[in-house]
DNA sequence: AGCACGCCGACT
DNA sequence: GTCGGCGTGCTC
């Protein structure tokens, strides 16, 4: 039915019953505000009840047959939701059973009226671009076919067939100098080499990285190759307007450089082309609010969307890339010449006495560190951080647990009190809840107590702690001995001129189904802070994994694990949904998914909270057969309250049934009382 | 989320 | 016969 300008809106609403299109007529008076992209305010239900809203687009025909409603009012002429970022949040969000609204809070930073006032009103016209710098370690035709495609494109090649776009980047493993004399890792200059080649070009590149230090290091690469006009941070750690005024800048018709995290792939770049993720692996690459969208996924999705390139860059090969590239998805490109890392097993045999006996190193490690810290700073990377990552009962050996809350105890500190690592209480006067004992010794080392260890065992040298709580970002040169956590090391002028990986061991002990390409990973990116030619030693870790870590072939181990996935049926060889809620709304989401062909359920597991899960588990292929019948569970669960039982419980406050996609940690089989949460 | 609609029990 | 309880369902 014709019905005048019909604007549809996308409310911003996280309910899943209210995640569609409302279609609104425009009053004449904002026929030239009522834009895609623009805030509006839409009535709901009830006259006087107002929501909050985007335009996705423009009708003179809408779909609803019904009388329509009026537009109450634009709230702002900035087309912040582009349609096309609209068109990636719709499908990212169908693909994980999750609401475009929740997506929306990621791409569409909070609203700064100053801000947004001084961008409408502002000059939007940059300086002239840069030059293509050259890229640095690669062959040009592996790389620079990247940005040269981008003209192929435009001269009508399907972007979805067009080979060689896409690409598993093997990172080069060591430092380098800026031109101002800073280190960063070559994986970051190569990045920033790459989106200025495609800035050059006209397009816009978006560069995603995992954390904090690798956008520091990105930013300086940046800032030598080209002017800061060019370049947007997107990070949801900077104030609320610096991150609105980043975000506005996106809007622009300018090409532009786009860093960040997460957020920065769902940023408005304009005529975008590249995208590149830096270690796709790295856990902080999910979303932790719902629906938990990864990074790699946004990737992957906005890069069929637009016919970009795509760079997944990285030292160690995670298991979703090798399937891709196994599926001829991603070609894999390696630096030229090759640089291989090699990783070198040390058995552990353990020096019978001297100060080696003391700090627990292997007597091969201890004279590679002797020797190397002749020359350099050494790293030595531990398992944990704090004195002892355990506390044990001095008489019967049992772990010893916090009295509150059953958590591990921990000592923080040499000599400290012991803690809890749940719930952080101290446990003074405890006692064993096994034997009774007061005593307690401590058990396993951590960061600190292998740095004590470490000073005595090489006197002279300077000892430097790094962990999470307190990372140091620049160790100095000469005779330093650097222990930091897994992710915590610093960079080092020129690189260490030796790396000793200490806990192998205690590392892979860890019970999670990716425990072998998270340590691999962990390993070769401290490998990749070393000088060029400096050892890496590995301690306390054989067979398979040692022997491809040896041959600098870190690739075989993700082609393996990715095999035996295949074999058990586990991420990411097929893709899993948790199913979290009462029983009864799990029993009806299975049922709802009963007949489809490569689906199976484990489960369910009664949780502690009362709530069951079950683990769904489906070939690629049926992914958004299956998230759309669980979205319509969930809308179902919102509607429809349980049919209440005469019982006790009167009125839940939780929801139902709640859903997470690709989420393995179902599989890390470790029944940790805060799964709750 | 809010808010209206409707069906059932207790009231003037 | 009618008032109002809250369970149920919809929102352009």
């Amino acid at each position: 039915m014709a019905t005048g300008v019909v604007a549809r809106v996308l409310l911003d609403s996280p309910l899943p019953q209210l995640d569609r299109l409302f279609d609104y007529r425009v009053p004449p008076a904002l026929h030239s505000q009522a834009r895609p992209g623009v805030r509006v305010l839409v009535p709901l239900r009830s006259a006087g009840r107002q929501a909050k809203g985007f335009v996705v687009e423009v009708v003179d025909d809408g779909e609803f047959e019904g009388v329509l409603s009026e537009l109450d009012d634009v709230i702002s002429v900035a087309p912040v939701l582009h349609p096309d970022i609209y068109r990636l949040i719709r499908r990212a969000a169908d693909r994980a059973a999750g609401t475009a609204s929740d997506l929306v809070r990621l791409a569409v930073p909070p609203r700064q009226v100053r801000v947004e006032k001084s961008w409408l009103a502002g000059d939007h016209s940059r300086g002239a671009l840069p030059v293509a710098p050259t890229i640095d370690g690669y062959a040009q035709h592996d790389v620079s076919s990247l940005i040269r495609a981008e003209h192929t494109e435009l001269a009508g090649v399907a972007p979805a067939t067009a080979p060689g776009r896409r690409i598993a980047l093997t990172a080069i493993p060591e430092p380098t100098r800026l031109q101002g004399g800073e280190w960063v890792p070559s994986a970051q200059r190569t990045l920033a080499q790459l989106a200025v080649a495609t800035l050059s070009a006209g397009r816009s590149a978006i560069i995603s990285v995992p954390d904090y230090r690798d956008l520091d290091h990105l930013a300086a690469c940046l800032a030598e190759l080209v002017d800061s006009e060019h370049v947007s941070r997107i990070d949801a750690s900077q104030p609320p307007a610096s991150r609105y005024r980043a975000f506005l800048r996106t809007l622009d018709d300018a090409p532009v450089i786009i860093i960040g995290n997460r957020s920065a792939l769902l940023a408005p770049a304009p005529r975008l082309g590249l995208i590149a993720l830096w270690d796709d692996g790295d856990d902080l690459h999910v979303e932790p609010h719902a629906p938990g969208v990864h990074s790699r996924d946004l990737a992957l999705l906005r890069q069929e969307d637009t016919g970009c390139a795509l760079v997944l860059a990285s030292h160690a090969r995670s298991t979703d890339v090798q399937r891709l590239i196994e599926v001829g998805w991603l070609s894999a490109v390696e630096p030229s010449p090759r640089r291989r890392r090699r990783i070198m097993p040390t058995v552990h045999q353990v020096s019978a006495e001297g100060p080696a006996h003391q700090a627990r190193i292997p007597s091969s490690a201890w004279k590679v560190v002797s020797e190397a810290l002749a020359t350099g700073p050494v790293l030595v990377q531990v398992a944990r951080p704090g004195f002892a990552p355990r506390v044990a009962c001095a008489e019967c050996g049992e772990t010893a647990r916090c009295e509150r809350c059953r958590g591990p105890l921990a000592l923080p500190r040499a000599g400290s009190t012991p803690s809890c690592r749940w719930c952080g209480s101290l446990a003074v006067g405890w006692t064993c809840s096994t034997c009774d004992s007061a005593r307690w010794r401590s058990a396993g080392r951590g960061s600190t107590r292998t740095a004590d260890e470490l000073g005595r065992a090489f006197p002279g040298a300077r000892v430097i702690v790094s962990d999470g709580a307190t990372p140091v970002q620049r160790a100095p040169g000469g005779r330093t001995l650097v222990v930091s956590t897994r992710g915590a090391e610093p960079i080092v002028p020129g690189g260490y001129s030796a790396v000793l990986l200490l806990d192998g061991e205690s590392m892979l002990a860890r019970e999670s189904l990716r425990v072998v390409e998270d340590c691999v990973r962990w390993w070769c990116n401290a490998a990749a802070l070393a000088a060029p030619d400096a050892p890496v030693l590995l301690v306390g870790v054989g067979g398979w994994v040692a022997t491809a870590l040896a041959t600098g072939r870190p690739e075989d181990i993700a082609e393996r694990e990715l095999a035996d996935r295949r074999t058990l049926r586990f991420p990411p060889a097929v893709r899993v949904a948790a199913l979290i809620g009462t029983s009864d709304a799990v029993a009806r989401a299975q049922q709802s998914l009963e007949g489809l062909d490569g689906v199976d359920v484990l489960g369910p597991v009664a949780l502690d909270d009362g709530r069951v899960r079950s683990i769904v588990r489906l070939d690629v292929a049926r992914g958004s057969e299956v998230a759309s019948r669980l979205k319509a569970e969930l809308v179902r669960g919102a509607t429809t309250s349980a049919p209440a039982i005469p019982g006790r419980p009167p009125r839940r406050r939780v929801p139902a049934l709640r859903v997470r996609f690709d989420d393995a940690e179902p599989f890390d089989d470790h029944a940790s009382p805060r799964a709750s949460s």
